[in-house]
DNA sequence: GTCTATACCAGGATAGAC
DNA sequence: GTCTATCCTGGTATAGAC
C-alpha cells in the first residue's frame, strides 16, 4: 500500500458522495468526511477544486479492464461460437457489472453528469462505441458464416445494447422498474431468443 | 390568457433551468430571470420553496395527454392491427414526443433527478407502468389471434420500451450517441423487423 | 502532507413597502 | 400580487501553523 492512500481515500469518498447526491449537492465537507479525512483543505492539495475532483475519478477509474469479454485478446477466441452460445455470455458479461458497487456508482455518476457536461459524456462514448463496435463485428462475421441473415448490424447491436442498458438502469435509476425483470439469466436468455427468432408464429 | 399568467412562467421558467442546469445547480435567481420576472421573492409567493416549484413543475406538467396512442378510448380500435402495422405506429407515436422540448426537457429532469428524488421516480414508474400494460396487452392480444407465438410479452415489451429509451436518452443526453440513429422511421422499422422476424437464416 | 481557522461569496429564504 | 432590500446559512477555497 501507501502509493498515495490519502488520495485513493479521497476519491472512492468522492464517488460515493458524487453517485448518492449529484455532482452539485456534494460537498467538499461531505467529500471529507467519507473519505474519512480530518481536513476538508487537504483535498485542495492533491486536486485543483471540486470539478478537477470529478474529473480524476472519471480519468482515473474509466479504464475499462473491467468488461473482460471486450479485451482484444479474446476477441478471435469468441468470434466463432455460434451467436445463442455467444450472445447470452456477452450479456451476462456486461450486466455483471452490477455486481461490482464502485463501477455501479461510477455509471450512476455518467447518467446524471452527462447530459451538462460533455467531457462526461464523451467518455461514456468511448466505452460505447467500443461496445458497439465489437457486437457489429461479431455479428457480420455470423452472417459471413451463414448463421444469421444479412442485417443492419449497428441497429441490432444498438438493440441489444439498450436492452442492457434499460436492466441497469432499472437496477439503478429506477429502482420500481427492478421487479419485473426477474433473475438475470432468464432475461438474458429471452431477450436473445427474441432477437434470434423472432417472434412470428410458424405460419 | 390571465389565468395566473406569473405563475406560469416561473413554472416553464424553472423547467427550462433545470433541465439545463439540474435541480442543485439551479438558482433562484436564475429561474427568476428565465421566468421573466423581476423579483426572485415572488416565486416564494406561489411556491412553498425550490423542492415544491419542482414538484408541481411534475405534478402539473406530467398528466400524459401527451402520448395520444395510449388513451383509453384508442386501444380498442388498435387491438387488433397487425403488429407490422401497429408496432411501428405505436413506437413512432412514442418518440415523436422529441418534437416537443418541453416534455424533452421534462424527460431529461427525470432522468437526470430519478436517482436521487423516489418521488420523481415514481411519477415516471407511473407512465412506464401505463407503456408497458398497454403493450403486454396487446401483444398477447395478437398471440391470441394466432399472429404471434406465444412468449414472454412482459420481456418483449420491455425490449420495445428500451429501444425507444435508448434512441431518446441518445438524443438528449448523450448528444453523440445520437448520429448513429439515422431517420426515426428507418430505425422503427428495422426495430420492429427483428422483433418479429429474428435474426436466424433460414436454414 | 495534514491539520485548524477563517475569508469570502452565492444562494435560499424572509420582511415589509407599494 | 409584485417589488426592493436584506438576512443568514452553508459552501468553496485559502492562509498558514505544524
Amino acid at each position: 500500500m501507501v502509493e498515495n492512500d490519502k488520495r485513493k481515500q479521497i476519491i472512492e469518498g468522492a464517488l460515493d458522495v458524487f453517485s448518492n447526491h449529484g455532482f452539485h449537492k456534494a460537498s467538499i465537507k461531505m467529500i471529507a468526511k467519507a473519505a474519512g479525512i480530518k481536513s476538508s483543505a487537504l483535498i485542495y492539495h492533491y486536486f485543483a477544486d471540486k470539478k478537477a475532483l470529478l474529473e480524476a475519478i472519471i480519468r482515473e477509474m474509466t479504464p475499462m479492464g473491467h468488461l473482460p469479454l471486450l479485451d482484444e485478446s479474446l476477441r478471435g477466441a469468441v468470434m466463432d461460437l455460434p451467436p445463442e452460445i455467444f450472445l447470452p455470455q456477452m450479456m451476462k458479461g456486461v450486466l455483471s457489472v452490477q455486481d461490482n458497487p464502485t463501477i455501479m456508482r461510477l455509471i450512476v455518476v455518467f447518467i446524471t453528469e452527462a447530459a451538462r457536461m460533455p467531457e462526461v459524456a464523451d467518455t461514456a462514448y468511448d466505452t460505447q462505441r467500443m461496445m458497439l463496435g465489437f457486437a457489429v463485428h461479431y455479428l457480420q462475421h455470423q452472417v459471413e458464416l451463414g448463421r444469421l441473415k444479412p442485417h443492419n448490424s449497428e441497429m441490432v447491436a444498438r438493440i441489444i445494447v439498450s436492452t442492457m442498458l434499460l436492466n441497469v438502469l432499472a437496477h439503478n435509476v429506477f429502482p420500481k422498474l427492478a421487479d419485473g425483470f426477474g433473475e438475470r439469466d432468464a432475461y438474458v436468455t429471452q431477450v436473445v431468443d427474441v432477437i434470434l427468432n423472432g417472434l412470428r408464429s410458424e405460419a
